[in-house]
DNA sequence: GTCTATAGAGCGATAGAC
DNA sequence: GTCTATCGCTCTATAGAC
């Protein structure tokens, strides 16, 4: 399809990503315009053309972007953890990745895109959640064989922990509602930590 | 601000209204013009500019109606029930309300919209989900006084229930996605309940 | 209130010079 | 590859007749 431009990625090309990315993250992808995008990357909009092909290609290269340098949380050592200590810490990432920025901004704009780009929505999903789940359950698994846990079904476990962490204080923060004093990110982990430790605690 | 049309609803505002909300939630705010709404309601343009100020406005109006006609969950008979058919019926209920076409196209469209309609954000959220768990609370903490359960914090084991319904099977369809054979609404259902069982069961 | 017709602005994308 | 300038289109919103 496409055979334009150099194939390495070039400074401007970086400046366009970043710009669009800040863009869309602000304001969503249709409410913004290349003329913005042009603006704030210090380049003109035809450069914008020249890098990509159209304002859905941008958006698209700004997904798979963020997908390839997907975050994900660190290898938690279970060495002399009780299965408390072990899931507060893994609570904690999880929670700090959850509620990042960035995260929750691209994460607003592949929901509100999904309906018209389901390719990207489906992109998004496997290289994202999709495999944090695994490698969560991977833990939940190592826990089970060290005698930290005994969770059923670990894939089931994962999908538990971390929907108890994406609740009232995520939800609020995709909203844009101010933080509230009793529900913290504190009082979530908290919360999810305990119903985990009571329900499979060894 | 507004003085201009009949107070009580005529037919053509709540075609208007319908028509609009069908759009936005097929296409998002943005995609949706308001030469579409008027063909779709089978007015002119002009006369959705009699009934609302703009398309902001009409926006607001939709989402207000929703908050309004906000669907809740009916009460639970918790007679002669134990803890586990209590939640597995509390469960369905919600999971259907959750995963119902027209409140997720509703919350993709607050999603989206959020960051340029924060008052609008905030409304839904207190009429819908915000309303919603102070009386899932309510219900929690009878069901420690009938020795159903044994929750210390009604507020919390509802975060953590809704959660726990609220996870891939929701977020899923969320993006759009078509359903895993692994993850039903009932085995979503089913885990949340056996957790919740586990951790607080009396 | 409701219509037809249109104003006026902003948009995505391109042409052509360098 | 990068720019300036602009095309052609669609959009929100309004004017004016009825």
């Amino acid at each position: 399809m496409q055979k334009v431009c150099s194939p390495r990625s070039s400074a401007k090309r970086t400046a366009i990503l970043d710009a669009a990315q800040a863009c869309f993250l602000e304001l969503g992808y249709a409410n913004t315009s290349m003329d913005m995008v042009a603006a704030r990357a210090g380049v003109s909009k035809a450069t914008i053309y020249a890098h990509f092909q159209s304002k859905d290609d941008l958006f698209g290269a700004i997904i798979r972007r963020r997908c390839t340098n997907q975050m994900t949380f660190d290898d938690v050592s279970l060495q002399g953890m009780d299965a408390r200590a072990a899931l507060t810490a893994l609570a904690n990432q999880l929670m700090r990745l959850f509620v990042d920025v960035e995260t929750m901004g691209i994460y607003r704009m592949v929901v509100a895109e999904a309906a018209r780009h389901p390719d990207l929505a489906k992109a998004y999903y496997e290289a994202g959640p999709l495999l944090g789940k695994a490698r969560l359950a991977e833990v939940f698994a190592a826990m089970n064989r060290l005698g930290l846990m005994k969770v059923p079904d670990p894939r089931q476990a994962t999908d538990a922990f971390i929907g108890m962490l994406r609740t009232e204080f995520f939800h609020r923060k995709l909203l844009g509602l101010p933080d509230s004093d009793q529900v913290t990110a504190d009082s979530t982990v908290a919360n999810a930590v305990e119903t985990m430790v009571r329900a499979y605690g060894r």
